[in-house]
DNA sequence: CTTTTTGTTCGCATAAATGCTAACTTTTGT
DNA sequence: ACAAAAGTTAGCATTTATGCGAACAAAAAG
């Protein structure tokens, strides 16, 4: 079972109803687990990661969990932190 | 010469001092391009694409041209406005 | 079981993207 | 040369991500 199921499982037993919406914020879930999982590669805490962005770790829990939507930026940033680049393209 | 290229040296040649900053703004500057070039391929003026985004063509200039920074959001909407899919990796 | 580390959530302030209108410039077509 | 279409830019209002601190919850370590 991938990572990505494993959290969709967890989700839904927890708060069924959050998943009403579901399709609509897909895209950003799934960048939010991208994130988590790139962080957890490289072996770092959110604290951690935090440091880097000059930041809290409040801010990164928010860009792995609860973010509707997010900056390039915000995204280069935490490539940065986990020594990644971010690729966008139009395919 | 590619159309970044070509593009690069009409701005350099209108206002230099614009470029003193160029590394930082550089991948934005390649995502507006990217915008502009998939909008140019599926053959649609900024208007045609301001109205399927619902908003005004002033709007799409500026996504082409002075964006500093972009949600990713956004960038979805105008990806299906030329009828593409953005592709968002850590890599 | 207790302590420490790690992660989550909330509320508020701030910064910045987005939405819009209007005036202007550039390009295209005749 | 003129007109129409397409694109650019500036100013302002609005929306929303971001930044931060504090209290809480969960997991790991002892």
């Amino acid at each position: 079972m991938s990572d990505f199921q494993k959290y969709k499982k967890n989700r839904m037993q927890q708060a069924p109803e959050f998943w009403a919406g579901y399709e609509d914020r897909f895209e950003t879930f799934k960048l939010g687990i991208l994130l988590k999982q790139a962080r957890l590669e490289a072996g770092l805490t959110q604290e951690e990661i935090a440091k880097r962005l000059k930041t809290t770790k409040s801010v990164v829990s928010r860009m792995e969990n609860h973010a509707t939507d997010i900056r390039l930026s915000t995204l280069e940033k935490f490539a940065d932190a986990v020594g990644r680049k971010i690729h966008v393209a139009l395919q």
